[in-house]
DNA sequence: AATCTTTTTGTCTTTATGTCACTAAGTGCT
DNA sequence: AGCACTTAGTGACATAAAGACAAAAAGATT
């Protein structure tokens, strides 16, 4: 490498290079409804508002953006989420007054029990239905960012069983199939969503059984393969 | 300048923001193959070796992420692409040896014939079919970027005709069924092929025809709300 | 035991896709 | 003109997946 070679590199980077976050939609499954982490901003610029949980990317601190992602929901609930999927990328001049920004957004589920306690013992953190988060301003641009996310996991539970993160590690059928109707936004047929599960061979029948009223529900629980591999066909109604 | 002093001073200037990057899988179907745009880097790290077309955000003059995208494509081939998706964004410490650093990766598609005479004037860029960019080594981790875009395509070749933008303006039904089994990998059933496209309504029949030997075969060109809607059922053989 | 509730299965209908042969519409050759 | 050859496009039946809905199973309550 020559000067002039250095200089270039060394001068690109000079320049301002955009800043850096990493946001994460945390959604769970809690009242028989589909709930997202929000936190309240404490700081410039947005200050009081509701925003995603995240931050900047921390060089010394995290490996990955991954790392970032984790590290930062860790904060607010003590607990990593068992499945984590990067979103989209939004990188703009105008998203935050300050500067050209950039934030990696990632969307995370969890089962509600599981950091339940964490999230209400800092009462800057709660969790919002989306029809609440619909109807307050939020911080940038992160209405936009749990829409995309709640669509890509609109997708996801008409094709796959990832959806079954937002539940405790045994879990029914009819309580699945609520959390895909919840997600999709309308009600499906238990017998084909039945068949397609079963076609997938995804879950693992636990023995146990569960009822409440009627006739106990069988327990199931994720394959260990869960998460890359949940794929079921396709489903429309 | 040795290469320890540079990156000592390199790193030291980028202490706290990682740079980032955005790179582009240009896809163009050329004798009957898939093909993506590669250049030689001119510049160190991975000198010499064959990258994606891509670049450094430039906070003047971009915008946005997709105008990086589109600046340093336009660079190369001349022309603005008429598809641009967005696959994935990587960040860690470890895929550039000078510091942490992140690239957006975006998938673009275009025909063969809009900016073939661009990319041959200029030597350091060339089309490669997706076999040989697997047999060399490229820069950085280029070639995951373009599995993962490969792989989103081939996707996409399953349920939608977003691979249309790869052909030029008009083309026919045998034509997209071909780019649709090379991407795919594996040859498709024409009569399945030809129901979906037609029950998608996505295509206008021009009235033109084109023939080469045989019977000719119906020009079609995309109706002008393609791109979000392209959107045809599920095809597996 | 009768009834209610909720889970789980049986089965017929509808829809989408696979398969493959057949027709259609050109070219070039004799 | 007639024929063989080539590629485009369609018809029709077989198979497979999904929708609809009723019936059965397994518990709780009275």
């Amino acid at each position: 490498m020559n000067e002039a070679e250095f200089l270039q590199q060394y001068n690109q980077k000079a320049f301002d290079t955009p800043n850096v976050s990493v946001d994460s939609v945390l959604f769970t499954y809690h009242e028989q409804q589909l709930k997202v982490l929000m936190v309240n901003r404490a700081n410039y610029p947005d200050k009081g508002l509701w925003g995603l949980p995240g931050g900047f990317v921390n060089l010394q601190k995290d490996k990955t953006l991954e790392d970032t992602a984790l590290r930062k929901l860790a904060k607010k609930t003590g607990v990593k989420p068992p499945y984590l999927e990067q979103i989209y990328t939004v990188g703009n001049d105008h998203r935050d007054k300050r500067a050209w920004s950039i934030t990696v957004c990632y969307s995370a589920l969890i089962a509600h029990q599981y950091c339940k306690v964490q999230v209400n013992s800092v009462n800057d953190a709660k969790w919002l239905t989306l029809d609440e988060v619909s109807n307050i301003t939020l911080a940038f641009d992160h209405q936009q960012l749990i829409d995309a996310a709640h669509q890509r996991l609109k997708q996801k539970a008409l094709y796959s069983i990832v959806p079954a993160f937002v539940l405790p590690e045994q879990f029914t059928l009819p309580e699945l199939q609520h959390v895909h109707e919840v997600i999709i936004g309308k009600s499906l047929q238990k017998k084909s969503f039945r068949r397609r599960i079963e076609q997938a061979e995804l879950l693992i029948d636990t023995g146990e059984k569960r009822g409440e009223g009627g006739r106990p529900a069988t327990l199931y629980k994720l394959k260990s393969n869960a998460g890359q591999h949940t794929f079921i066909r396709n489903l429309e109604n």
